[in-house]
RNA sequence: GGAGGAGUGGCCGAGUGGUUGAAGGCGGCGGUCUUGAAAACCGCAUCCCGGGCAACUGGGACGGGGGUUCGAAUCCCUCCUCCUCCGCCA
């Protein structure tokens, strides 16, 4: 959530930053309208408190040398009674306030462009060509199910549509992939590795932000009133969650391998066929917390971090800057990086690298001292993918396929297979 | 899963209804002393919210939430976490 006193002191600036989104720049009116009468109410509530508080005092006064304190006692019933009411409002006039809070989304960075959809977004750059095939190259579903390496209709029947079991050379290869990306980060790149739970309680969705908004997109267990991640970011943001750090220890680099679990049910269809679209998927997350005033280099190497492994495996991408309309909610600044897929011609994302600055370590309570002694704030939040697998595999068995139809794998990925440098049939 | 026990400030630890943000100790910071350091002594300390340009000032916080009471760290309910024993299990 943004500072509430942006909204208070500067609400033309928060006004303007809705528009830029997207937004009804009345969220912030509303606010203020609600904020307004709280403050009122909390004044009122405040002064009855403190007399209450010097009452109390007398009567202990009283009882102890004796004296009779019931008038004194009769005072403090009725002053209760009163301040109990007003709570009453107060609670009420809590609720809608911090409610209309959490509707308003980040406001964006300066760097981020006009625009509201994802036309409007800007490539920044572009890496590697389109490789040429000397033979027409078929879809990654097809050559997989040819080498029998992912079982798409079995992955339907023991799960449902949108589940897939990876098999033989194929798990091996996800695997292989997963580890190889996770040693680059952490190895190459100075993450520390987390291994995160991948169930977490609703109010470490909530720091993040995946709870209230988008209950629907997650699978949920009721009997435990847990939830299972939708990413890494959850419970790797949440580690740190009601936490005071120093700012010695910053930046903080975390690297996570984890499976990913998303309900959000998207229509049959080219969209959908194969590795495109999954209910579970792997995926390495890398998050930082750093210093207000790092945030913007450390999105930068962040977003790096990731070009790297693509670099690295020989993947045609580009990146994206995204308009301020066409960011997630809780981001300030985002890229996505989107590889160049030859089976279905489109670019797909494989990465969001965003800054939320202090968006989600606010909600969070994660915070830092310069010094000891000194006041506490809110660190900056950042986190990208390091990749996503399903895209990330499905492009690869696309462009290492061979026209006697095996797959040769990517040279840095053979070290992980033992050596093997194609997969063929039987 | 069953039966018990516990959760107080950075740490340890007193405190079972009343002028307690909370004794004492450790650790921390500042000062006195000292050529310097140690020791000793003195002093200061948290976080959140409201009001105020400010000096300052009001309120709240003893794991979280709720309740009883004129008044709660202290009593009750509930949730969370940790510990011990039993059961089960990879």
């Amino acid at each position: 959530m943004i500072d509430y006193r942006l909204i208070r002191n500067e609400p033309d600036r928060v006004r303007a930053a809705l528009l830029k989104r997207g937004y009804e720049p009345t969220l912030a009116e509303n606010w203020l309208a609600v904020d307004a009468r709280w403050r009122e109410t909390t004044t009122r509530v405040e002064t009855l408190t403190a007399e209450k508080n010097q009452v109390s005092k007398q009567i202990a006064i009283d009882k102890k040398e004796g004296r009779d304190a019931s008038e004194t006692i009769a005072r403090m019933r009725a002053l209760g009674d009163e301040i109990q009411s007003l709570e009453e409002n107060l609670r009420q006039l809590e609720e809608e306030r911090d409610a209309e809070l959490l509707m308003i989304p980040n406001l964006p960075h300066e760097s981020a462009p006009e625009g509201l959809t994802a036309e409007q977004n800007v490539e920044v750059h572009r890496w590697g060509n389109p490789i040429a095939f000397d033979f027409t190259p078929k879809p990654h579903w097809e050559i997989a199910e040819a080498l029998d390496i992912i079982d798409f209709e079995r992955g339907a029947k023991i799960s449902g549509s949108g589940f897939i079991v990876y098999k033989g050379a194929g798990a091996a290869l996800e695997r292989a992939i997963l580890n190889y990306m996770l040693d680059m980060h952490t190895r190459r790149h100075g993450y520390t590795e987390i291994f995160p739970p991948f169930l977490v309680r609703p109010d470490s969705m909530v720091g993040t932000g995946q709870l209230p908004k988008f209950q629907e997109d997650m699978y949920h267990c009721a009997q435990d009133e847990l939830y299972l991640i939708p990413t890494a970011e959850v419970p790797v943001t949440n580690l740190l969650r009601e936490e005071i750090l120093d700012a010695a220890e910053l930046p903080i680099r975390y690297a996570a391998y984890s499976p990913c679990f998303r309900r959000e049910s998207g229509a049959a269809g080219r969209h959908t066929r194969g590795l495109q679209r999954v209910h579970q998927f792997n995926k390495v997350e890398l998050v930082k917390f750093t210093l207000p005033e790092q945030s913007y280099e450390e999105h930068e190497s962040l977003l790096k971090n990731a070009e790297t492994v693509l670099q690295s495996l020989g993947i045609t991408y580009r990146v994206m800057l995204l308009c301020a309309g066409d960011m997630g909610f809780a981001a300030a600044k985002c890229y996505d990086v989107e590889i160049w897929s030859p089976g279905l011609g489109e670019w797909l994302e494989v990465s969001s690298c965003s800054n939320f600055e202090d968006f989600q370590a606010r909600r969070a309570q994660i915070r830092f001292r310069r010094s000891a002694g000194a006041k506490p704030e809110f660190v900056h939040t950042l986190n990208a993918s390091g990749v996503a697998m399903p895209r990330l595999m499905a492009t690869i068995i696309e462009q290492y396929q061979q026209a006697d139809g095996s797959l040769v794998i990517p040279e840095p990925i053979r070290p992980y297979m033992g050596g093997l440098e194609r997969i063929s049939r039987g």
